[in-house]
DNA sequence: TTAGAGTAGATGCAAACGCATAAGTCACTA
DNA sequence: TAGTGACTTATGCGTTTGCATCTACTCTAA
């Protein structure tokens, strides 16, 4: 068993185990962890993103995004326009009720985020960050 | 947002993009990669697992868990036997077959992830390995 | 020894998922 | 400018998931 596949296990029950943490919390609302990932991506961006460029963010198959987004759209959080330069495409942005809805469940979760986070030194957050940040680039 | 919350941000697109990649390898064959988690997690340990311990290292819900048994035990690659010691318990294990499945689409998938994390520094592996195994120990 | 609380795993059911594929659009080339 | 292959999103369909609940067993203490 190499290093590599040490750290990667490791990261993978972090993961499991902080995940596991933050669902059992009760601040999730009208929404699934899912759900809520969905509305936190596009709540960093201004301007309406992509289905394909969402779903590079997004732990789903392109087809449960798809219909995930249905849902959101029924349910009066995300807007969903034909992008005007590529027809085969479509623009998705949250609506006022969606970004609302983020926020509003973005501050508690983000209170959770930081007490599980708590154990490591502000040394480790930093280099966390800077590690994972390196994985994902050179991915993608 | 605080250093906590980018981290952990950091982590999480980490692990989405990382498993998007192996997902998508041709290494799984017969299995899912969340049947072939369940199929790891009893090669580590020599002593039959309890489904509930089983249930810590896997991101399902306990019902799925039972379930996804289920079927493994019905392909033949899981034993299921009554615990002695606590009768309502049951001890999963791996079959010949399962075990030699595990190898056969572990081998690949090792491979893999050594490439995967190859973009980083022995001391950054051990950095990750380390901060990670801090985050999930003091959650349990 | 037994009542009550707690724990382990299974099951009914509706919702959500992934795979395969369809339908529409784009871009390049002959 | 018609043809071909790539790309983007949607849909059919069988499988899997989560929630709520159930049954069975254990543990504690009166």
């Amino acid at each position: 068993m190499t290093r590599a596949n040490e750290a990667w296990e490791s990261l993978m029950k972090a993961y499991a185990v902080l995940m596991k943490q933050f669902n059992a919390e009760d601040v999730w609302g009208e929404l699934t962890m899912r759900e809520y990932d969905v509305l936190y991506q596009l709540s960093k961006c201004d301007s309406p993103l992509r289905m394909s460029e969402l779903n590079r963010h997004v732990l789903l198959s392109q087809p449960a995004l798809s219909r995930m987004v249905d849902r959101l759209v029924e349910r009066g959080y995300l807007d969903r326009c034909p992008d005007p330069g590529d027809r085969r495409g479509v623009r998705l942005s949250l609506t006022p009720a969606g970004r609302e809805t983020q926020r509003a469940i973005g501050r508690p979760h983000a209170r959770s985020v930081t007490r599980a986070l708590s154990v490591l030194t502000p040394e480790e957050l930093e280099q966390l960050a800077a590690i994972t940040g390196k994985l994902s680039q050179s991915e993608e």
